[in-house]
This record gives structure tokens, C-alpha cells and sequence, in this order.
DNA sequence: TCGCCTTGCACTTTTGAAGCGT
DNA sequence: AACGCTTCAAAAGTGCAAGGCG
């Protein structure tokens, strides 16, 4: 995995040697994490990934299955991912593309999934791949499972969270990195909208097999219940489309027809990232379009490095979560000048389990924002009831400048659209991270309330294991 | 009417208990 | 009794299709 997300182009991400060289025992700026099976999610990516999700909750696929490296191998870390929503858009899947239906609808409650295994030493999770299979995806907002909760229609990425603790008590004072991978991307649904996509999760999916053209299902079907040509309909409409699809090798790129009338911003960011444009789906390619960098590694364009990840809140989201948090007892209270709305919800790191995602409006804002110049239009506000800020900052080191970047909730968001005003619903905090947000970082553990104090919000409660 | 969601179906793979032999 | 292998049924995971809902 190369790719870091949103990365500012006056911020570079220091190679792995750099951040190794950070001389802080809790530095673990050498880890490099590689998704595995990258071809085939490029393959999904290119068509426009689709991931189902119901009620009883659905696993993804493919689903994430990583590799990590660079390790301390005695130390113990936790694995988590979460969804992250990629813009603050709707779709809808018209006439073979994928075109903007609105705003996104406020974001259900925001949960991370904490690998099973996890604590577990640095040696175990690099001994062999780690798998996410059993991470499942649900729609149902009032899931008593602990399945990730998303929109239907809605874009998200998945963001893996390596965290250095000895137990899940102590993460929040542990630094932890995050990586995503922009191949990973996909659009939620409850219904396939792609037949290219449906053929391709029947054809690589083992638990579709009766599905596959070889198979006599298709046959016992349509002998045990034959479809009358008005119920066909639909099967027919899907067909269409996906002959009409065929034709347009640059799907992704015509997908994007849909943000014309909103902002033009896509074409013109496309244009700057004409290569990688034709590598990834619309959506990747749009969302990170000078993000996208190689492992400093050189060697496997899919290593992604990560950065330091301290995990700030995007200076816009801050205040929202504060305003959140405002209505809970917060036990850090006390806020050091530069970190008013991060010491707010550092308090609520007890919920590491559910993760608040970014600000969609704001890291994509130059994306596929309708409004380019302007504060994004966002969704009404979310339920960023948790939150995964329990890294602690490295002052002075190469992440903690990336650190801004790629903090969990403001990984995709240009430094520049930090420093701008925020929205209209997200009113800027009192103070935007600046160049002293290390210094934020650094009082990181300050801020945090006792365990105590913060326990008293389950952790990982909304955890899948 | 349309788009999206839910549900039941038939199918497959996975999992774990039970049975058997060594 | 312990261990390993095989078998089988239940559980879980798939996409499809029909119908419901707003």
C-alpha cells in the first residue's frame, strides 16, 4: 500500500528511515502494512467496488486482508479498522454510473472493528497475513452485533489502525498509525447496482460459486421458477446495463458526469491525475488524486506507509465533536490553548470501539464538492460518539507534521482546507491545528482523563470479534 | 411510477461434533 | 485413553428475485 491519504503536497511523508530515526522508544515509524490481494481489489476498484450490506449485517468482499511488517516484535498491538466515509455525498446508480443524489444522510453511529486477536505481539501479526473476514457491514442503525454501520448508496473506504498497547485499555495512550488504501473504496448497498460487479463477486467469491455461469443454478432456477417476461424486467434493466457498460473503458471517468452540475471540480482534478485516473475507479482516482504516493520502500507500490498516526480530529470536526461531547460529562475538561476541542474528545476515547468519521464534506471538498471555493455542504450532524484519539503525538518528528494529515478523522482532508473556514454546520473550532499541534499531541496524554473517568463509556463496545 | 430496501429462496462453503481406526 | 482422520449435519455466507414501502 502506497498511499496515504490526502496528503498535502506541502507535506511529504517521510520515509521510513526517517521515522525510525525519530528517537522516541514509542516511535514506530518503520511499519509498513501491504494489503493483500491487491490485484483483486484494483479489478473491484476499477468497476466501482459495491459492498453489500443488511440488516443481519454482510461481510465484505473482498475483504480486507492485510500484511504487516516493521513491527516491534515483543510489543503488543491491536488492529482496528473502520469505515470512513469518502465524501459527503448520495449516490445513486443511473443509467450505468454512479451520479451525486444529494448530500449524505448523517452518519449512524460510527464504529470500529477491533480484530480478534488483538492485543497480540508485533511477531504474531507479522508472522502471517491478518485477516478482517468476519468484519461485517450493516445498515441497521440500531445493530446489537457490533457490525460497522453505514449508508446505503454512500461511499467509504476502510481505514486500518494499528495501535502499539498491551491491553484495549491502554490505547488510548498509545500512538497508533493508520493506513488506507484507495483501491478499497466502495459504495455501500442493499442491491447489487453493477451487474460488472455482481459477475465479478460470483466469479471470486467461493460462497457464490452456485452462481457462476458453470453452475446448474441459473438452470434449476429458471426451471423451478421461470421468469415471466414483465417480473424480468429488472433482470432485463440490469442486463442493459451492463452491455452499456461494457462499451466505456473509462467507466470511472464517465461516472463522474454526474458532478458537472456541482462542481465541476472532478474533471479538473482528473486532469492533474490523468494516470491515475486510468489506473483506479472514479472513485479513488478522484479522491486521491496527489495522495497516492509509493512505499518509500520502493519495493511494493502497496505498501502504504503511514504516517505517525496521532489521530487528531480534523480541526473542523472538532468542534463538532466537542459540541458532542459538551452534552457528556468529559473528564478533560481541562484544554491546553491549542487543543480545546481535541481535549473534549480525547475524553471520549473510552469509545475507541466506535470511531467518528471524518468530516466527509471537508476532506473531499476539492474533490467532488459541488461548491469548490465554499465551505462543503455537509450532512446534518453525525454521531461521532467515539473516537480513536488516543495516539500521542511525536513532537518534533516527521509524523507529526503528517500527523495533521493523517489523523483518523482528518486523513483525507487537504492541510489546506484545514486552515479554511469550515462549515456552515461545523463551525471552525477555536483553534485550528496548526504547527503546535504537535505540541497538542505531545499534551495528548495530559489531556486524557484517568481511566476512570473515561471507563465509564464501554470500549470496543461496538466491536465485532 | 420509481428507487431503494427487505425477505425468502437455493445454493455453497465453513465449522465442529461424532464416529471410527490406530 | 489419546490421537488423528473421515464423515456428516448445522451454521453461515452468497446472489437472485419478488414484493413492500415511501
Amino acid at each position: 500500500m502506497q498511499f496515504l491519504r490526502p496528503l498535502p503536497a506541502n507535506f511529504s511523508v517521510p520515509p521510513p528511515s526517517a521515522m525510525a530515526a525519530v528517537p522516541d522508544a514509542y516511535v514506530q515509524g518503520n511499519i509498513r502494512l501491504t494489503l493483500e490481494d491487491p490485484e483483486l481489489w484494483k479489478t473491484f476498484c476499477e468497476i466501482g467496488t459495491e459492498m453489500i450490506i443488511t440488516k443481519p449485517g454482510r461481510r465484505m468482499f473482498p475483504h480486507c486482508k492485510i500484511n504487516l511488517s516493521g513491527l516491534i516484535p515483543c510489543a503488543k498491538y491491536i488492529l482496528l479498522v473502520d469505515m470512513v466515509p469518502e465524501d459527503g455525498f448520495r449516490y445513486k446508480w443511473n443509467k450505468e454510473k454512479w451520479e451525486v443524489a444529494g448530500k449524505a444522510e448523517p452518519q449512524p453511529p460510527c464504529r470500529t472493528y477491533l480484530h480478534p486477536e488483538s492485543p497480540a505481539p508485533g511477531s504474531h501479526w507479522m508472522k502471517q497475513s491478518i485477516s478482517f473476514l468476519k468484519l461485517k457491514l450493516t445498515n441497521n442503525t440500531l445493530d446489537q452485533h457490533g457490525h460497522i454501520i453505514l449508508h446505503s448508496m454512500h461511499r467509504y473506504h476502510p481505514r486500518f489502525h494499528i495501535v502499539q498497547a498491551d491491553d484495549l485499555f491502554s490505547v488510548r495512550w498509545s500512538v497508533f498509525q493508520t493506513f488506507t488504501f484507495p483501491e478499497t473504496s466502495f459504495t455501500a448497498v442493499t442491491a447489487y447496482q453493477n451487474t460488472k460487479i455482481t459477475k465479478l463477486k460470483i466469479d471470486h467469491n467461493p460462497f457464490a460459486k452456485g452462481f457462476r455461469d458453470e453452475g446448474t443454478t441459473k438452470k434449476r432456477r429458471s426451471n423451478k421458477n421461470p421468469i415471466c417476461p414483465e417480473k424480468r424486467s429488472r433482470t432485463s434493466n440490469i442486463s442493459n446495463r451492463d452491455s452499456e457498460e461494457d462499451s466505456p473503458p473509462d467507466f470511472c471517468r464517465s461516472s463522474y458526469e454526474g458532478y458537472d452540475g456541482d462542481g465541476g471540480d472532478l474533471p479538473k482534478r482528473k486532469g492533474a491525475d490523468g494516470a491515475k485516473e486510468q489506473r483506479y475507479s472514479p472513485w479513488t482516482s478522484d479522491r486521491e488524486p496527489t495522495v497516492r504516493t509509493e512505499s518509500p520502500a520502493g519495493t511494493d507500490p502497496r505498501d502504504m506507509y503511514n504516517a505517525e498516526q496521532l489521530v487528531p480530529a480534523p480541526a473542523s470536526y472538532q468542534p463538532y465533536r466537542f459540541h458532542e461531547y459538551g452534552k457528556s460529562p468529559s473528564p478533560s475538561s481541562s484544554v491546553s490553548s491549542s487543543g480545546t476541542g481535541r481535549g473534549s474528545f480525547e475524553s471520549r476515547v473510552p469509545d475507541v470501539a466506535t470511531v467518528p468519521d471524518h468530516d466527509p464534506s471537508k476532506p473531499r471538498a476539492h474533490e467532488v464538492g459541488p461548491s469548490p471555493g465554499g465551505p462543503q455542504p455537509h450532512p446534518a450532524p453525525q454521531d461521532y460518539s467515539g473516537v480513536l484519539n488516543m495516539s500521542v503525538a511525536q513532537a518534533g518528528k516527521p509524523g507529526v507534521i503528517s500527523h495533521h494529515i493523517y489523523g483518523p478523522y482528518a486523513a483525507e482532508q487537504p492541510l489546506g482546507q484545514w486552515s479554511g473556514p469550515g462549515p456552515a454546520q461545523y463551525p471552525p473550532p477555536p483553534h485550528h491545528l496548526t504547527a503546535d499541534y504537535a505540541t497538542q499531541a505531545v499534551h495528548h496524554g495530559y489531556h486524557h482523563g484517568n481511566v476512570a473517568e473515561w471507563s465509564q463509556y464501554p470500549l470496543f463496545s461496538y466491536s465485532c470479534w
